[in-house]
DNA sequence: CCTCTCCGCAGT
DNA sequence: ACTGCGGAGAGG
C-alpha cells in the first residue's frame, strides 16, 4: 500500500510505497524522517481525517486507504531545554492545537472575513455612536417587547438591551454581532439574562439542558469580554480573541470587498431600513406614536435580545418594536379590517408557527372550528402573503401601541412571571409538542425520556441528544472535563479516537476482523485484494443498465476493484452484478468455471453459488446445486423470455430485446479462452441473454448456464476495427494512482538501487518510465450546446460554470470537474435538490435541513449565517443540469 | 512454475 | 447477515 504524505502548507507532498494495513505509525514516521528535511519521529505531527496518529496504533486503525493524505507538521526545535518545564508546554499543545489548524477557516485563514464581518455590523466606532444614557424614547433599557425579526416578518418575544443613537452615516442591520463594546447597560443585562430563567428557556444549545451556569462560564465570559454574543458554530468570528484583533483587518483591509464577501442578508435589511418604511406597520406606529417622539425616535437604534435565539442580537428601528403583547382578543370580537397578531406557519398552514400581523379579510366559525382569514403582513417594506388561514383563534392578541400602554421592564417582573407572559410558539419537540408530562426521548433523556432534572443531562456535541448523567452505563459522576462529549451511540459510530493520545476505541466491526482478533499474524494491505475504493461512480446509479457514459469499449483496468470504481462493473470479487428483482448489470469472465465456453461473439457462462464457502474461503469446488435466486436469478431477467425457474427459457429470435449485460473479460479468462486480455479486465461491450437452463456440471452438481450474445454497435476489441478505436482514443492499461511508482520503487528495492537491467517480468518492451504518460481520451471534454444554454440559465451558479468550461477547454474533462464543483460539502456526493446559497454554495436540500434540525443555522461550506428562516428553494436549472450530465445519479435518494 | 491459504470490501 | 470468478504471499 502507498499513501501520500504532505505538509500542512500543502508545499510537499511525497509519496511512501511499501506500507501495509498494519504498518505500525511510529514506522511510517521512520520513513517520513527519510523523506522530510528536519523532521525528527519526536517532533513529527501527522494527522488523517482531523485525528492525530498516536504511536502504538496501525494505518488499519485510523483506517487510512490507499494512496490518501496524511498530513504532516513539524513541531519547531525546543529552544529551552530546561527538562520537565518544555514537557509540560508540549503536551499543552498538543492538546489544543490539532483542531483548530484543522479547523475549515481558522482565523488567520479568513482576515478578510472577520474584517467584513465587523463592518458590517455599521458601527464602524462605537465610542462615537452616542449610547443614549437618558430615555428619551418610548421604551427603556430591560423593556420587555415584540421585536420583528426582518429575515421572516415575524414578531417574536425579545427586551431591550441597549439604546443608541444613530449616526447619521449608521445603516442599522440586525447582524448577529453586536459589535459596539463595553457599555455598561449591555454588560450588566447580559449578565442579569444569564442568570435569570428567560435567557435558560432559550439557550438549548449550552452544553447542560437545562440551566448551565457552572459549564458555561467559560465561555459566557469570553462572550462577555469581547462585547459579542457571537453564534454558536464560531468559524466565522470565533473565539473572542479575534474579535479584538480584527479591528485591525478592517482597517488594513479597507472596504473594497465588502460587497462581494459580506452575507447578502444583511444587504438586503440594510435596504429595507434605509429606504423608509411604508408598510403598514409603520403606518400603525406613525399614526400612533406621540408625535413628537416620532422624530426622536427615528434616530434611535434598539438592540434587542430575542428570547428564541441564542446569542443573537438585533438592532431595530422603532418601527420593528412594539411593547409586548399582552391583550387576548376574543374571536367574537374580531372583525373585518382589524389588525392583530397570530399565530401562522406560512409553511405548513396546519401547524404552529410563528406570530405575524395579520390584516382580518373574514371570520369564518363552524361549530367545532373557528378560522380566521386575512393578510399576514410580513414588515416595513409592505410584503405580504395574501388569503392565509388561521387556526389558533383561541390566540389572537391586540397589537399594543407604544406609549398608550405601560411597558413591561425585565426588572420588574420575576422568573415565574415570566412563564406566564410567554407566548406559544412552535413546539421545539414534534414528538412531545413539548408537554411537559410526557415522556420523550426525543427532547429529553434519549434513555428514559424524562424531563426531570435538566441540569443533569448532558448533550451529545454529534447528535444532539440529552442524557442524564445517572441514566449512562455506566452512569457519570463528574461532568467531563473535555469541551466535547459525545454520547455512546455517536461514540462508537465517529469517534473511534477520541482525543489525542487517548485509546483508540475498539471499533465492533473492526474487533471481529480476523486480522484484529490477534489469531493470525498474517501481514495485509500491501496489495490490491483488499483495498477500498478511493472512488465512487456518480456517474450513473448503481443499477444502471447499459454502457458507462465515457467508458469506451476496449477500456482496460489492471485490477478488479477500479472497474468498480469506474462504475463498469461494482462488486470487489462476485462475477455478476445485479438484483433479484431488476436483473444483472454487468459481468466479468474471469475463467473460474472451466466449461464456459468463449467464442468472442457468444460465450456460455455459468452461475455462482452451489460451493461451501466455509471458513471464509471466496472460492471453492463445486459442492452442491446451484439455485436459480439471487445473481442467477438477476441474469435469468435479462433473458427476452418468460421467467421459468425449473427448466430455463429461450428468448429466440427476441434475444436482442434482453436487458443489456455489460461484459467484462479478465486475463484469467486466457486458459480456456483466446478472447481474455493478456493483462488486467477489458470492457467488451453490451451483451444479451439469449437462453438460460440448467445443467449437469463437470463435477456432477446441477449449474445454471447462461448463453450470451453480443450486441454492441461498437466493435469488439478484439476485430481489426476495434483495434483501430482502441488505437484512435489511445486507451492504454489504466493503473490505480500511484501504483507504477510504487511499482518502480518496489523493483528498485529489490534490486538494491542497481538499475533494472534484468528483464525480469517485463511484458510489452515499448512503454516504460520514459514516455510520460498520455492523457485520458477526451470523450467528455466537449460541452454540447444543448448544455452550454442549460448552464446559462443557472445564474446562481455563473461563476462556478464558467470556471468547469474554463477547464475543459483547458484539456480536463468536463464531467469530473462538474462532479467536483458540485460535491455536497456535507455527503460527499454530487448535490441533490441542490439549494444555492447567497454565499454561493450548493448543498443537498435534505443536508441543509438536517443542519437546520440541529439548529445550525450557517451555510455548511463556509458558515455564513443564512437565518432561522432561510427558505431552502431547490435550484430548478442546476438539477436539470446535473440530471442530464449524471443521468439519474439521484436514483435511490 | 503451480497450488493453497487467507481475509477486507462492497454488493445484495 | 450473507455472499463472492481478488489478489498477494507462502509453500511446494
Amino acid at each position: 500500500m502507498w499513501i501520500q504524505v504532505r505538509t500542512m502548507d500543502g508545499k510537499r507532498q511525497v509519496q511512501i510505497d511499501g506500507l501495509s494495513k498494519l504498518t505500525k505509525i511510529e514506522e511510517l514516521r521512520g520513513r517520513v524522517e527519510e523523506l522530510f528535511d528536519d523532521s525528527p519521529p519526536d517532533r513529527q505531527r501527522l494527522f488523517y481525517r482531523g485525528k492525530q496518529l498516536e504511536d502504538g496504533h496501525t494505518l488499519f486503525d485510523y483506517s487510512v486507504g490507499l494512496n490518501e493524505i496524511i498530513q504532516l507538521l513539524v513541531r519547531p526545535a525546543a529552544t529551552n531545554q530546561s527538562g520537565g518545564s518544555s514537557v509540560a508546554t508540549e503536551t499543552a499543545s498538543d492538546k489544543e492545537e490539532p483542531m483548530e489548524e484543522l479547523e475549515p477557516s481558522t482565523p488567520s485563514d479568513t482576515p478578510m472575513t472577520n474584517g467584513d464581518v465587523d463592518s458590517d455590523t455599521g458601527l464602524s466606532d462605537p465610542s462615537t455612536s452616542g449610547q443614549v444614557e437618558q430615555i428619551k424614547g418610548l421604551y427603556a433599557v430591560g423593556d420587555l417587547v415584540d421585536a420583528r425579526d426582518l429575515r421572516i416578518g415575524a414578531w417574536f418575544e425579545a427586551t431591550i438591551l441597549k439604546i443608541t443613537q444613530a449616526s447619521e452615516t449608521d445603516d442599522v442591520s440586525s447582524d448577529n454581532k453586536d459589535n459596539s463594546q463595553g457599555t455598561v447597560e449591555s454588560k450588566d443585562l447580559a449578565a442579569a439574562a444569564t442568570t435569570t430563567d428567560i435567557s435558560v428557556q432559550g439557550s438549548s444549545n449550552s452544553r447542560l439542558n437545562g440551566t448551565s451556569e457552572s459549564r458555561l462560564s467559560e465561555d459566557g465570559e469570553e462572550s462577555s469580554t469581547s462585547g459579542g454574543t457571537s453564534p454558536a458554530p464560531a468559524a466565522q468570528s470565533g473565539k473572542g480573541a479575534d474579535k479584538t484583533t480584527s479591528q485591525e483587518t478592517e482597517e488594513t483591509n479597507g472596504s473594497a470587498d465588502v460587497q462581494a464577501t459580506s452575507p447578502g442578508k444583511d444587504a438586503s435589511e440594510d435596504m429595507e431600513v434605509d429606504g423608509l418604511p411604508n408598510g403598514a406597520s409603520a403606518e400603525h406606529v406613525l399614526e400612533n406614536g406621540h408625535g413628537s417622539s416620532t422624530g426622536a425616535e427615528e434616530g434611535l437604534v434598539y438592540h434587542v435580545k430575542f428570547e428564541d435565539y441564542e446569542d443573537e442580537i438585533a438592532q431595530l428601528r422603532s418601527v420593528d418594536i412594539r411593547p409586548r403583547a399582552r391583550t387576548v382578543v376574543p374571536f367574537d370580537d374580531v372583525q373585518e379590517g382589524m389588525l392583530v397578531m397570530a399565530n401562522y406557519n406560512p409553511d405548513e398552514p396546519k401547524e404552529r408557527g410563528y406570530w405575524y400581523d395579520i390584516e382580518v379579510t373574514a371570520k369564518k366559525s363552524k361549530r367545532t372550528n373557528k378560522e380566521l382569514f386575512g393578510r399576514i403582513l410580513l414588515g416595513s417594506r409592505g410584503d405580504s402573503i395574501e388569503d392565509c388561514r388561521v387556526i389558533f383563534t383561541e390566540e389572537i392578541f391586540k397589537i399594543e401601541k407604544a406609549g398608550e400602554c405601560p411597558n413591561v421592564n425585565i426588572n420588574q417582573v420575576n422568573g415565574d412571571d415570566m412563564d406566564d407572559l410567554r407566548r406559544k410558539k412552535t413546539p421545539e419537540c414534534m414528538q412531545c409538542l413539548d408537554d411537559p408530562n410526557k415522556k420523550c426521548k426525543h427532547c429529553n433523556c434519549h434513555v428514559c425520556g424524562g424531563k426531570e432534572d435538566p441540569d443533569k443531562q448532558l448533550l451529545c456535541d454529534e447528535c444532539d441528544s440529552a442524557f442524564h448523567m445517572y441514566c449512562l452505563t455506566p452512569p457519570m459522576e463528574v461532568l467531563p472535563d473535555d469541551d466535547e462529549w459525545y454520547c455512546p451511540l455517536c461514540r462508537n459510530d465517529t469517534s473511534e479516537i477520541v482525543r489525542v493520545g487517548e485509546k483508540l476505541k475498539e471499533s465492533k466491526k473492526k474487533s471481529k476482523m480476523a486480522s484484529a482478533k490477534g489469531t493470525s499474524t498474517r501481514d495485509w494491505g500491501k496489495g490490491m485484494a483488499c483495498v477500498g475504493r478511493t472512488k465512487v461512480c456518480n456517474l450513473v446509479p448503481p443499477n444502471h443498465f447499459g454502457p458507462i457514459p465515457g467508458v469506451p469499449v476496449g477500456t482496460m483496468w489492471k485490477f478488479r476493484v477500479q472497474a468498480s470504481e469506474a462504475g463498469v462493473h461494482r462488486p470487489h470479487v462476485s462475477g455478476i452484478h445485479g438484483r433479484e428483482t431488476e436483473g444483472a448489470y454487468s459481468i466479468v469472465l474471469s475463467g473460474g468455471y472451466e466449461d464456459d465456453k468463449d467464442d468472442g461473439e457468444e460465450f456460455l457462462y455459468t452461475g455462482s453459488g452451489g460451493r461451501d464457502l466455509s471458513g471464509n474461503k471466496r472460492t471453492a469446488e463445486q459442492s452442491c446445486d446451484q439455485k436459480l435466486t439471487k445473481m442467477n436469478l438477476a441474469l435469468a431477467r435479462n433473458c427476452a423470455a418468460a421467467l421459468d425457474t425449473k427448466k430455463g427459457a429461450d428468448s429466440k429470435e427476441r434475444w436482442q430485446e434482453g436487458k443489456p449485460v455489460r461484459v467484462l473479460r479478465n486475463c484469467k479468462g486466457r486458459k480456456h479462452s483466446t478472447y481474455a486480455p493478456e493483462e488486467g479486465n477489458r470492457y467488451d461491450g453490451i451483451y444479451k441473454i439469449v437462453k438460460y437452463w440448467p445443467a449437469k456440471g463437470k463435477s456432477g452438481f446441477l449449474v445454471w448456464r447462461y448463453k450470451l450474445r453480443r450486441d454492441d454497435p461498437e466493435a469488439a476489441p478484439w476485430t481489426k476495427e476495434g483495434q483501430k478505436t482502441v488505437k484512435k482514443l489511445g486507451l492504454t492499461m489504466q493503473y490505480p494512482d500511484g501504483y507504477l511508482e510504487a511499482q518502480a520503487a518496489k523493483e528498485k528495492e529489490k534490486e538494491g538501487g542497481t538499475p533494472a537491467k534484468g528483464k525480469g517480468k517485463r511484458k510489452r518492451g515499448s512503454d516504460d518510465e520514459g514516455t510520460p504518460q498520455k492523457k485520458k481520451g477526451g470523450a467528455l471534454r466537449e460541452v454540447s450546446a444543448e448544455v452550454q444554454k442549460m448552464l446559462k440559465e443557472d445564474e446562481k451558479n455563473k461563476k462556478l460554470w464558467d470556471e468547469a468550461l474554463k477547464a475543459a477547454k483547458g484539456g480536463d474533462s468536463f464531467l469530473p470537474k462538474v462532479e467536483e464543483t458540485f460535491l455536497c460539502i456535507c455527503c460527499q456526493e454530487l448535490v441533490f435538490q441542490p439549494v444555492s446559497t447567497e454565499c454561493g454554495h450548493n448543498v443537498c436540500k435534505a443536508c441543509l435541513q438536517r443542519s437546520f434540525r440541529a439548529e445550525v443555522y450557517c451555510c455548511p461550506a463556509c458558515r455564513h449565517d443564512l437565518g432561522k428562516g432561510y427558505s431552502m428553494a431547490t435550484n430548478k436549472p442546476l438539477q436539470a443540469i446535473l440530471n442530464l450530465l449524471f443521468p439519474g445519479y439521484s436514483a435511490g435518494r
